[in-house]
DNA sequence: AGACCTGTTGCGGGTTCCCGCACATGGTTT
DNA sequence: AAACCATGTGCGGGAACCCGCAACAGGTCT
Protein backbone atom coordinates (compact mmCIF):
# COMPACT_ATOMS: atom_id res chain seq x y z
CA UNK A 1 0.00 0.00 0.00
CA UNK A 2 1.37 3.68 -0.92
CA UNK A 3 0.76 5.81 1.74
CA UNK A 4 0.96 9.85 1.24
CA UNK A 5 1.33 12.13 4.57
CA UNK A 6 -0.04 15.31 4.08
CA UNK A 7 1.54 17.20 7.48
CA UNK A 8 3.76 20.68 7.71
CA UNK A 9 4.98 20.08 10.98
CA UNK A 10 7.80 18.12 10.94
CA UNK A 11 7.73 16.51 14.60
CA UNK A 12 3.84 15.01 13.96
CA UNK A 13 5.24 14.24 10.89
CA UNK A 14 7.93 11.70 11.51
CA UNK A 15 6.04 10.70 14.74
CA UNK A 16 3.22 9.38 12.39
CA UNK A 17 5.66 7.98 9.68
CA UNK A 18 7.56 6.03 13.19
CA UNK A 19 3.61 4.63 13.61
CA UNK A 20 2.72 3.84 10.25
CA UNK A 21 5.59 2.19 9.87
CA UNK A 22 5.44 -0.14 13.41
CA UNK A 23 1.60 -0.60 12.72
CA UNK A 24 1.00 -1.19 9.11
CA UNK A 25 3.24 -3.66 7.86
CA UNK A 26 1.12 -3.50 4.38
CA UNK A 27 2.83 -0.32 4.08
CA UNK A 28 5.39 -0.52 1.24
CA UNK A 29 6.13 3.17 0.48
CA UNK A 30 5.49 6.75 2.32
CA UNK A 31 5.20 9.86 0.32
CA UNK A 32 5.20 13.75 1.88
CA UNK A 33 3.52 16.61 1.07
CA UNK A 34 3.49 19.57 3.56
CA UNK A 35 0.21 21.56 2.12
CA UNK A 36 -2.70 20.58 0.57
CA UNK A 37 -1.62 21.91 -2.79
CA UNK A 38 1.33 19.64 -2.74
CA UNK A 39 -0.78 16.68 -2.03
CA UNK A 40 -2.99 16.93 -4.63
CA UNK A 41 -0.05 16.79 -7.21
CA UNK A 42 1.78 13.90 -5.39
CA UNK A 43 -1.31 11.78 -4.82
CA UNK A 44 -1.99 12.48 -8.83
CA UNK A 45 1.28 11.61 -10.03
CA UNK A 46 2.03 8.68 -7.19
CA UNK A 47 -1.52 6.85 -7.71
CA UNK A 48 -1.96 6.89 -3.57
CA UNK A 49 -4.39 4.46 -1.81
CA UNK A 50 -4.24 5.89 1.46
CA UNK A 51 -3.69 9.45 3.22
CA UNK A 52 -2.80 10.84 6.32
CA UNK A 53 -4.20 14.66 6.26
CA UNK A 54 -3.41 17.62 8.37
CA UNK A 55 -6.00 19.60 8.31
CA UNK A 56 -4.77 23.38 9.27
CA UNK A 57 -1.82 23.89 6.20
CA UNK A 58 -0.55 26.74 4.68
CA UNK A 59 -1.22 27.14 0.99
CA UNK A 60 -4.49 25.02 0.82
CA UNK A 61 -6.16 23.19 3.67
CA UNK A 62 -7.08 19.77 3.93
CA UNK A 63 -10.62 20.00 3.23
CA UNK A 64 -9.61 21.35 -0.01
CA UNK A 65 -6.93 19.06 -0.90
CA UNK A 66 -9.41 15.98 -0.18
CA UNK A 67 -11.93 17.13 -1.86
CA UNK A 68 -10.09 16.95 -4.84
CA UNK A 69 -8.48 13.94 -4.24
CA UNK A 70 -11.87 12.10 -3.76
CA UNK A 71 -13.20 13.72 -7.33
CA UNK A 72 -10.38 12.40 -9.28
CA UNK A 73 -10.38 8.83 -6.90
CA UNK A 74 -13.67 8.34 -4.95
CA UNK A 75 -11.86 4.99 -3.41
CA UNK A 76 -9.06 6.80 -1.82
CA UNK A 77 -8.86 6.32 1.99
CA UNK A 78 -8.49 9.55 3.97
CA UNK A 79 -7.71 9.41 7.80
CA UNK A 80 -7.73 13.06 8.89
CA UNK A 81 -5.12 14.28 11.81
CA UNK A 82 -6.02 17.55 13.29
CA UNK A 83 -5.25 19.12 16.39
CA UNK A 84 -8.79 20.81 16.48
CA UNK A 85 -12.65 19.43 17.46
CA UNK A 86 -14.21 21.71 15.07
CA UNK A 87 -17.72 21.51 14.40
CA UNK A 88 -16.69 23.15 11.12
CA UNK A 89 -14.25 20.10 10.24
CA UNK A 90 -17.25 17.88 10.55
CA UNK A 91 -19.04 19.59 8.87
CA UNK A 92 -16.63 20.44 5.96
CA UNK A 93 -15.46 16.31 5.48
CA UNK A 94 -19.15 15.74 5.55
CA UNK A 95 -19.99 17.53 2.47
CA UNK A 96 -17.64 16.47 0.44
CA UNK A 97 -16.97 12.95 1.57
CA UNK A 98 -18.16 10.19 -1.51
CA UNK A 99 -20.87 7.29 -1.09
CA UNK A 100 -18.93 4.54 0.19
CA UNK A 101 -15.60 6.55 1.06
CA UNK A 102 -13.82 5.33 3.84
CA UNK A 103 -12.26 8.07 6.07
CA UNK A 104 -11.86 8.74 9.77
CA UNK A 105 -11.04 11.79 11.93
CA UNK A 106 -8.55 11.68 14.94
CA UNK A 107 -7.32 14.62 17.19
CA UNK A 108 -3.50 14.68 17.59
CA UNK A 109 -3.79 13.81 20.93
CA UNK A 110 -4.96 10.65 20.95
CA UNK A 111 -3.13 8.02 22.21
CA UNK A 112 -0.66 6.04 20.07
CA UNK A 113 -2.62 2.85 20.55
CA UNK A 114 -5.89 5.10 19.60
CA UNK A 115 -3.84 6.37 16.53
CA UNK A 116 -3.07 2.76 15.93
CA UNK A 117 -6.30 1.06 15.95
CA UNK A 118 -7.58 4.33 13.49
CA UNK A 119 -5.50 3.63 11.39
CA UNK A 120 -6.05 0.43 10.82
CA UNK A 121 -9.70 0.57 10.82
CA UNK A 122 -9.38 3.69 8.35
CA UNK A 123 -6.65 2.90 5.70
CA UNK A 124 -6.60 -0.83 5.58
CA UNK A 125 -10.05 -2.00 6.71
CA UNK A 126 -12.01 0.95 4.95
CA UNK A 127 -13.73 1.58 8.07
CA UNK A 128 -15.35 5.15 8.91
CA UNK A 129 -14.01 6.43 12.59
CA UNK A 130 -14.11 9.75 14.07
CA UNK A 131 -12.87 10.33 17.80
CA UNK A 132 -14.84 9.79 20.40
CA UNK A 133 -13.23 13.01 21.92
CA UNK A 134 -14.71 14.94 19.06
CA UNK A 135 -18.52 14.03 19.15
CA UNK A 136 -18.17 14.46 22.88
CA UNK A 137 -17.08 18.41 22.15
CA UNK A 138 -20.01 18.40 19.55
CA UNK A 139 -22.62 18.39 21.77
CA UNK A 140 -23.06 22.02 22.66
CA UNK A 141 -23.24 22.95 26.31
CA UNK A 142 -25.57 25.98 25.73
CA UNK A 143 -29.50 25.68 25.04
CA UNK A 144 -30.45 22.28 23.33
CA UNK A 145 -32.19 21.83 19.53
CA UNK A 146 -29.27 24.14 18.21
CA UNK A 147 -27.84 21.99 15.93
CA UNK A 148 -28.02 24.06 12.59
CA UNK A 149 -29.49 21.94 9.48
CA UNK A 150 -28.15 22.20 6.47
CA UNK A 151 -30.08 25.04 5.13
CA UNK A 152 -29.68 27.16 8.42
CA UNK A 153 -25.91 26.54 7.73
CA UNK A 154 -25.67 27.00 3.95
CA UNK A 155 -26.96 30.39 4.67
CA UNK A 156 -24.69 30.75 7.99
CA UNK A 157 -21.73 30.78 5.36
CA UNK A 158 -23.34 33.40 3.14
CA UNK A 159 -24.10 35.93 5.78
CA UNK A 160 -20.02 34.66 6.61
CA UNK A 161 -19.32 36.07 3.47
CA UNK A 162 -20.99 39.30 3.86
CA UNK A 163 -24.02 38.46 1.90
CA UNK A 164 -27.22 40.81 1.77
CA UNK A 165 -30.29 38.88 1.89
CA UNK A 166 -31.48 39.62 -1.16
CA UNK A 167 -28.35 37.34 -2.45
CA UNK A 168 -28.72 34.78 -0.35
CA UNK A 169 -32.52 34.49 -1.36
CA UNK A 170 -30.74 34.24 -4.61
CA UNK A 171 -28.14 32.13 -4.70
CA UNK A 172 -30.19 28.97 -2.51
CA UNK A 173 -33.04 29.60 -4.71
CA UNK A 174 -35.31 31.09 -1.19
CA UNK A 175 -37.83 33.99 -0.74
CA UNK A 176 -35.93 36.91 1.03
CA UNK A 177 -38.62 36.27 4.29
CA UNK A 178 -37.47 32.39 4.07
CA UNK A 179 -34.28 33.54 4.53
CA UNK A 180 -34.82 35.91 6.83
CA UNK A 181 -36.63 33.34 8.62
CA UNK A 182 -33.31 31.32 8.36
CA UNK A 183 -31.72 34.27 10.19
CA UNK A 184 -33.69 34.35 13.02
CA UNK A 185 -33.40 30.39 13.87
CA UNK A 186 -29.14 31.05 13.79
CA UNK A 187 -29.91 34.23 16.21
CA UNK A 188 -32.00 31.97 18.19
CA UNK A 189 -29.14 28.59 17.92
CA UNK A 190 -26.22 30.89 17.89
CA UNK A 191 -27.55 31.84 21.04
CA UNK A 192 -27.36 35.88 20.03
CA UNK A 193 -30.88 36.25 21.08
CA UNK A 194 -29.63 34.94 24.29
CA UNK A 195 -27.24 37.95 25.45
CA UNK A 196 -29.85 40.62 24.73
CA UNK A 197 -29.25 43.27 26.87
CA UNK A 198 -31.22 46.14 27.06
CA UNK A 199 -28.28 48.52 27.91
CA UNK A 200 -25.86 46.92 25.04
CA UNK A 201 -28.13 45.97 21.79
CA UNK A 202 -25.83 44.34 19.28
CA UNK A 203 -25.94 44.02 15.63
CA UNK A 204 -27.15 40.51 15.00
CA UNK A 205 -25.38 39.75 11.84
CA UNK A 206 -22.01 40.18 12.90
CA UNK A 207 -22.72 38.87 16.03
CA UNK A 208 -23.94 35.62 14.41
CA UNK A 209 -20.76 35.42 13.02
CA UNK A 210 -18.75 36.01 15.78
CA UNK A 211 -20.66 33.43 17.84
CA UNK A 212 -20.39 30.61 15.27
CA UNK A 213 -16.56 31.28 15.36
CA UNK A 214 -16.13 31.16 18.97
CA UNK A 215 -18.30 27.94 19.00
CA UNK A 216 -16.44 26.79 16.44
CA UNK A 217 -19.27 26.23 14.32
CA UNK A 218 -17.42 27.76 11.37
CA UNK A 219 -13.46 28.38 10.81
CA UNK A 220 -11.15 30.28 9.21
CA UNK A 221 -10.61 27.06 6.71
CA UNK A 222 -14.55 27.25 6.30
CA UNK A 223 -14.27 31.01 5.60
CA UNK A 224 -11.55 30.40 2.93
CA UNK A 225 -13.38 27.59 1.20
CA UNK A 226 -16.49 29.31 1.18
CA UNK A 227 -15.59 32.66 -0.28
CA UNK A 228 -14.03 30.46 -3.10
CA UNK A 229 -17.33 28.36 -3.65
CA UNK A 230 -18.73 31.58 -3.52
CA UNK A 231 -16.29 32.69 -6.35
CA UNK A 232 -17.26 29.55 -8.50
CA UNK A 233 -20.90 30.79 -7.99
CA UNK A 234 -20.28 33.78 -9.48
CA UNK A 235 -17.98 32.85 -12.15
CA UNK A 236 -21.21 30.84 -13.12
CA UNK A 237 -23.70 33.64 -12.57
CA UNK A 238 -22.14 35.43 -15.04
CA UNK A 239 -21.85 33.09 -17.78
CA UNK A 240 -25.43 32.57 -17.47
CA UNK A 241 -26.31 36.14 -17.42
CA UNK A 242 -23.56 37.54 -20.39
CA UNK B 1 17.85 30.91 36.14
CA UNK B 2 14.06 29.41 36.54
CA UNK B 3 12.50 28.58 32.99
CA UNK B 4 8.72 27.81 32.57
CA UNK B 5 7.49 26.74 29.52
CA UNK B 6 3.88 27.03 27.94
CA UNK B 7 3.10 24.55 25.53
CA UNK B 8 0.38 21.83 24.45
CA UNK B 9 2.07 19.91 22.36
CA UNK B 10 4.29 17.25 23.61
CA UNK B 11 6.52 16.84 20.86
CA UNK B 12 7.61 20.73 20.67
CA UNK B 13 7.47 20.66 24.48
CA UNK B 14 10.38 18.41 24.56
CA UNK B 15 12.10 20.00 21.70
CA UNK B 16 12.32 22.80 23.31
CA UNK B 17 13.58 21.64 26.64
CA UNK B 18 16.27 19.75 24.48
CA UNK B 19 17.06 23.19 22.97
CA UNK B 20 16.89 24.97 26.18
CA UNK B 21 18.68 22.45 28.11
CA UNK B 22 21.58 22.60 25.23
CA UNK B 23 22.05 26.30 24.91
CA UNK B 24 21.60 28.07 28.36
CA UNK B 25 23.70 26.74 30.85
CA UNK B 26 22.83 29.00 33.43
CA UNK B 27 18.92 27.29 33.18
CA UNK B 28 18.77 25.62 36.64
CA UNK B 29 15.29 24.45 36.32
CA UNK B 30 12.57 24.15 33.82
CA UNK B 31 9.04 24.04 34.53
CA UNK B 32 6.53 22.99 32.23
CA UNK B 33 2.40 24.32 31.79
CA UNK B 34 -0.09 23.23 28.76
CA UNK B 35 -2.24 26.39 29.11
CA UNK B 36 -1.94 29.23 30.11
CA UNK B 37 -4.41 28.62 33.41
CA UNK B 38 -1.69 26.50 34.30
CA UNK B 39 1.20 28.89 33.88
CA UNK B 40 -0.56 31.57 35.80
CA UNK B 41 -0.43 29.54 38.54
CA UNK B 42 2.47 28.24 38.23
CA UNK B 43 4.01 31.51 37.84
CA UNK B 44 3.11 32.35 40.79
CA UNK B 45 3.64 29.86 43.31
CA UNK B 46 7.36 29.03 41.70
CA UNK B 47 9.02 32.80 41.01
CA UNK B 48 9.94 32.21 37.21
CA UNK B 49 11.89 34.60 36.23
CA UNK B 50 11.98 33.60 32.09
CA UNK B 51 9.24 31.67 30.16
CA UNK B 52 8.51 29.98 26.53
CA UNK B 53 4.74 30.49 25.31
CA UNK B 54 2.83 29.03 23.23
CA UNK B 55 0.00 31.34 22.12
CA UNK B 56 -2.47 29.20 20.75
CA UNK B 57 -3.71 27.10 23.69
CA UNK B 58 -7.26 25.65 25.25
CA UNK B 59 -8.30 27.40 27.85
CA UNK B 60 -6.45 30.44 28.09
CA UNK B 61 -4.38 31.92 25.66
CA UNK B 62 -0.49 32.54 25.35
CA UNK B 63 -1.53 36.47 25.28
CA UNK B 64 -3.86 36.34 28.13
CA UNK B 65 -1.25 34.51 30.60
CA UNK B 66 1.29 36.79 29.36
CA UNK B 67 -1.02 39.82 30.64
CA UNK B 68 -1.32 38.22 34.19
CA UNK B 69 2.42 37.41 34.49
CA UNK B 70 3.65 40.79 33.33
CA UNK B 71 0.42 42.56 35.90
CA UNK B 72 1.97 40.86 39.10
CA UNK B 73 5.65 40.49 37.77
CA UNK B 74 6.69 43.45 35.02
CA UNK B 75 9.95 42.09 34.66
CA UNK B 76 9.40 38.50 33.45
CA UNK B 77 11.23 38.01 30.08
CA UNK B 78 9.17 36.34 27.73
CA UNK B 79 9.38 34.62 24.69
CA UNK B 80 6.38 34.06 22.52
CA UNK B 81 6.91 30.58 20.15
CA UNK B 82 4.14 30.25 17.94
CA UNK B 83 2.48 28.50 14.59
CA UNK B 84 1.79 31.36 13.20
CA UNK B 85 1.80 35.33 12.08
CA UNK B 86 -0.94 36.71 12.56
CA UNK B 87 -0.80 40.20 13.13
CA UNK B 88 -3.38 40.01 15.60
CA UNK B 89 -0.87 38.56 17.89
CA UNK B 90 1.72 41.13 17.20
CA UNK B 91 -0.49 43.65 18.22
CA UNK B 92 -2.17 41.94 21.30
CA UNK B 93 1.65 41.36 22.77
CA UNK B 94 2.20 45.33 22.15
CA UNK B 95 -0.80 46.30 23.81
CA UNK B 96 0.21 44.36 27.25
CA UNK B 97 4.09 44.00 27.22
CA UNK B 98 5.11 47.00 30.33
CA UNK B 99 7.75 49.42 29.92
CA UNK B 100 11.29 48.20 29.49
CA UNK B 101 10.06 44.26 29.26
CA UNK B 102 12.11 41.92 27.78
CA UNK B 103 10.17 39.60 25.00
CA UNK B 104 10.38 37.69 21.86
CA UNK B 105 8.39 36.58 19.29
CA UNK B 106 9.68 33.54 16.45
CA UNK B 107 7.83 30.74 14.69
CA UNK B 108 8.03 27.50 15.33
CA UNK B 109 9.29 26.91 12.02
CA UNK B 110 12.51 28.91 12.64
CA UNK B 111 15.88 26.78 12.65
CA UNK B 112 17.29 25.67 15.73
CA UNK B 113 20.32 28.09 14.95
CA UNK B 114 17.71 30.98 15.12
CA UNK B 115 16.13 29.57 17.99
CA UNK B 116 19.42 29.46 19.81
CA UNK B 117 19.57 32.81 19.56
CA UNK B 118 16.77 34.15 20.16
CA UNK B 119 16.70 32.17 23.79
CA UNK B 120 19.58 33.77 24.68
CA UNK B 121 19.07 37.21 23.61
CA UNK B 122 15.71 37.19 25.33
CA UNK B 123 15.84 35.00 28.25
CA UNK B 124 19.01 36.00 28.89
CA UNK B 125 19.93 39.77 27.73
CA UNK B 126 16.76 40.86 27.96
CA UNK B 127 16.72 42.07 24.78
CA UNK B 128 13.42 42.77 21.98
CA UNK B 129 13.55 39.99 19.40
CA UNK B 130 10.61 39.53 16.64
CA UNK B 131 11.49 36.62 13.90
CA UNK B 132 11.84 38.57 10.56
CA UNK B 133 9.45 36.45 8.64
CA UNK B 134 6.95 37.97 10.89
CA UNK B 135 7.57 41.39 10.09
CA UNK B 136 7.90 40.12 5.95
CA UNK B 137 4.46 38.52 6.42
CA UNK B 138 3.38 41.85 7.75
CA UNK B 139 3.51 44.00 5.20
CA UNK B 140 -0.06 43.58 2.83
CA UNK B 141 -0.13 42.57 -0.42
CA UNK B 142 -3.02 45.06 -0.90
CA UNK B 143 -3.62 48.70 -1.03
CA UNK B 144 -0.70 50.90 -0.18
CA UNK B 145 -1.45 52.73 3.02
CA UNK B 146 -3.56 49.81 4.69
CA UNK B 147 -2.38 50.03 8.74
CA UNK B 148 -5.07 50.27 11.02
CA UNK B 149 -3.86 53.32 13.41
CA UNK B 150 -5.00 52.22 17.00
CA UNK B 151 -8.19 53.72 16.79
CA UNK B 152 -9.12 52.25 14.26
CA UNK B 153 -7.75 48.82 15.96
CA UNK B 154 -10.17 49.83 18.25
CA UNK B 155 -13.21 49.95 16.35
CA UNK B 156 -12.64 46.98 14.55
CA UNK B 157 -12.73 44.93 17.92
CA UNK B 158 -15.87 46.69 18.94
CA UNK B 159 -17.36 46.01 15.34
CA UNK B 160 -16.25 42.05 15.29
CA UNK B 161 -17.96 42.12 18.63
CA UNK B 162 -21.03 42.75 17.33
CA UNK B 163 -21.38 46.24 18.87
CA UNK B 164 -23.76 49.31 17.47
CA UNK B 165 -22.28 52.26 16.33
CA UNK B 166 -23.73 53.69 19.33
CA UNK B 167 -22.34 51.61 21.85
CA UNK B 168 -18.92 51.64 20.24
CA UNK B 169 -18.81 55.82 20.52
CA UNK B 170 -20.19 55.66 24.06
CA UNK B 171 -17.50 52.84 24.80
CA UNK B 172 -14.35 54.81 23.25
CA UNK B 173 -15.77 58.45 23.81
CA UNK B 174 -16.58 59.48 20.21
CA UNK B 175 -19.38 60.96 18.60
CA UNK B 176 -21.72 58.77 16.45
CA UNK B 177 -20.37 60.40 13.65
CA UNK B 178 -16.41 59.61 14.36
CA UNK B 179 -17.48 55.78 14.58
CA UNK B 180 -18.63 55.80 11.48
CA UNK B 181 -15.33 57.83 9.98
CA UNK B 182 -13.73 55.16 11.47
CA UNK B 183 -15.85 52.78 9.88
CA UNK B 184 -15.29 53.96 6.57
CA UNK B 185 -11.36 54.28 7.26
CA UNK B 186 -11.55 49.91 8.28
CA UNK B 187 -13.97 49.44 5.02
CA UNK B 188 -11.10 51.51 3.04
CA UNK B 189 -7.78 49.82 4.55
CA UNK B 190 -9.45 46.08 4.78
CA UNK B 191 -10.19 45.85 0.93
CA UNK B 192 -14.12 45.74 1.52
CA UNK B 193 -14.38 48.80 -0.71
CA UNK B 194 -12.40 47.35 -3.47
CA UNK B 195 -14.16 44.68 -3.96
CA UNK B 196 -17.90 46.31 -4.65
CA UNK B 197 -19.88 44.83 -7.40
CA UNK B 198 -22.77 46.41 -7.99
CA UNK B 199 -24.59 42.55 -9.20
CA UNK B 200 -23.72 41.34 -5.40
CA UNK B 201 -23.22 44.32 -2.92
CA UNK B 202 -22.35 43.22 0.81
CA UNK B 203 -23.00 43.99 3.84
CA UNK B 204 -19.90 45.69 5.01
CA UNK B 205 -20.12 44.94 8.36
CA UNK B 206 -19.94 41.42 8.25
CA UNK B 207 -17.31 41.51 5.16
CA UNK B 208 -14.67 43.72 7.36
CA UNK B 209 -15.21 41.03 10.16
CA UNK B 210 -14.49 38.57 7.20
CA UNK B 211 -11.57 40.36 5.39
CA UNK B 212 -10.34 41.25 9.32
CA UNK B 213 -9.76 37.39 9.71
CA UNK B 214 -9.11 36.09 6.30
CA UNK B 215 -6.25 38.90 6.48
CA UNK B 216 -5.04 37.38 10.21
CA UNK B 217 -5.58 41.35 11.29
CA UNK B 218 -7.89 39.58 14.09
CA UNK B 219 -8.00 36.00 15.07
CA UNK B 220 -10.08 33.86 17.10
CA UNK B 221 -7.77 34.54 20.25
CA UNK B 222 -8.43 38.41 19.55
CA UNK B 223 -11.80 38.01 19.63
CA UNK B 224 -11.83 35.62 23.03
CA UNK B 225 -9.87 38.22 24.84
CA UNK B 226 -11.47 41.56 23.40
CA UNK B 227 -15.07 39.84 24.57
CA UNK B 228 -13.73 39.58 28.12
CA UNK B 229 -12.61 43.16 27.91
CA UNK B 230 -15.69 43.73 26.87
CA UNK B 231 -17.72 42.22 29.66
CA UNK B 232 -15.32 43.64 32.40
CA UNK B 233 -16.08 46.83 30.54
CA UNK B 234 -19.59 46.11 31.02
CA UNK B 235 -19.45 45.02 34.51
CA UNK B 236 -17.67 49.10 35.22
CA UNK B 237 -20.60 50.54 33.55
CA UNK B 238 -23.05 49.05 35.77
CA UNK B 239 -21.30 49.81 38.98
CA UNK B 240 -20.73 53.01 37.64
CA UNK B 241 -24.39 53.58 36.81
CA UNK B 242 -26.14 51.83 39.75
C1' DA C 1 -0.71 85.49 8.36
C1' DG C 2 -2.83 82.64 5.03
C1' DA C 3 -3.33 78.36 2.77
C1' DC C 4 -3.76 73.65 3.70
C1' DC C 5 -4.40 69.13 5.68
C1' DT C 6 -6.42 66.04 9.03
C1' DG C 7 -9.67 64.68 12.34
C1' DT C 8 -14.25 65.48 14.60
C1' DT C 9 -19.04 66.46 14.59
C1' DG C 10 -24.14 67.41 13.11
C1' DC C 11 -27.78 66.77 9.64
C1' DG C 12 -30.42 64.47 6.26
C1' DG C 13 -31.80 60.92 3.33
C1' DG C 14 -31.66 56.52 0.98
C1' DT C 15 -30.85 51.57 1.86
C1' DT C 16 -30.74 47.42 4.41
C1' DC C 17 -32.12 44.89 8.19
C1' DC C 18 -35.15 42.93 11.84
C1' DC C 19 -39.33 41.08 12.73
C1' DG C 20 -44.59 41.03 13.94
C1' DC C 21 -48.74 39.80 11.51
C1' DA C 22 -51.26 37.32 8.21
C1' DC C 23 -51.98 33.64 4.97
C1' DA C 24 -51.08 29.44 2.26
C1' DT C 25 -49.39 24.72 1.78
C1' DG C 26 -48.50 20.10 3.19
C1' DG C 27 -47.85 16.58 6.45
C1' DT C 28 -49.25 14.54 11.15
C1' DT C 29 -52.22 13.63 15.00
C1' DT C 30 -56.65 12.76 17.13
C1' DA D 1 -62.56 15.11 8.71
C1' DA D 2 -60.94 18.43 11.94
C1' DA D 3 -57.30 20.19 14.44
C1' DC D 4 -52.67 20.95 14.46
C1' DC D 5 -48.10 21.68 13.57
C1' DA D 6 -43.85 23.20 10.56
C1' DT D 7 -42.33 25.80 6.76
C1' DG D 8 -42.47 29.27 2.99
C1' DT D 9 -44.07 33.68 1.57
C1' DG D 10 -45.81 38.78 1.27
C1' DC D 11 -46.51 43.30 3.59
C1' DG D 12 -45.34 47.02 6.41
C1' DG D 13 -42.97 49.73 9.72
C1' DG D 14 -39.39 51.06 12.94
C1' DA D 15 -34.45 50.82 13.81
C1' DA D 16 -29.81 50.69 12.35
C1' DC D 17 -26.56 51.62 8.95
C1' DC D 18 -23.98 53.97 5.11
C1' DC D 19 -22.41 58.12 3.63
C1' DG D 20 -22.43 62.93 1.13
C1' DC D 21 -22.28 67.63 2.58
C1' DA D 22 -20.81 71.24 5.40
C1' DA D 23 -18.80 73.36 9.33
C1' DC D 24 -15.15 73.81 12.73
C1' DA D 25 -10.78 73.01 15.39
C1' DG D 26 -5.88 72.32 15.64
C1' DG D 27 -1.59 71.56 13.49
C1' DT D 28 1.89 72.30 9.44
C1' DC D 29 3.89 74.37 5.38
C1' DT D 30 5.05 78.48 2.63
Amino acid sequence: MRVLLVEDDQFHASYMEDVLAETLPEVTEIFHAVNGEEAEHEARALSIDAVVMDLRMSTRNGIEAARTLWTERPETRILFWSNYADEAYLRGIAAIVPEDSAYGYLLKTAPRDRLKLALRAVLVEGQIMVDREIHRLQRRAASPRNTLDDSEFAVLLDLALGLQDRTIAERRGMSLRTVQNRLLSLYEKLGVDAERDPDMPLNKRVRALNRALVTRTLNMETLETAQRDLDRWKAGQRKRAG
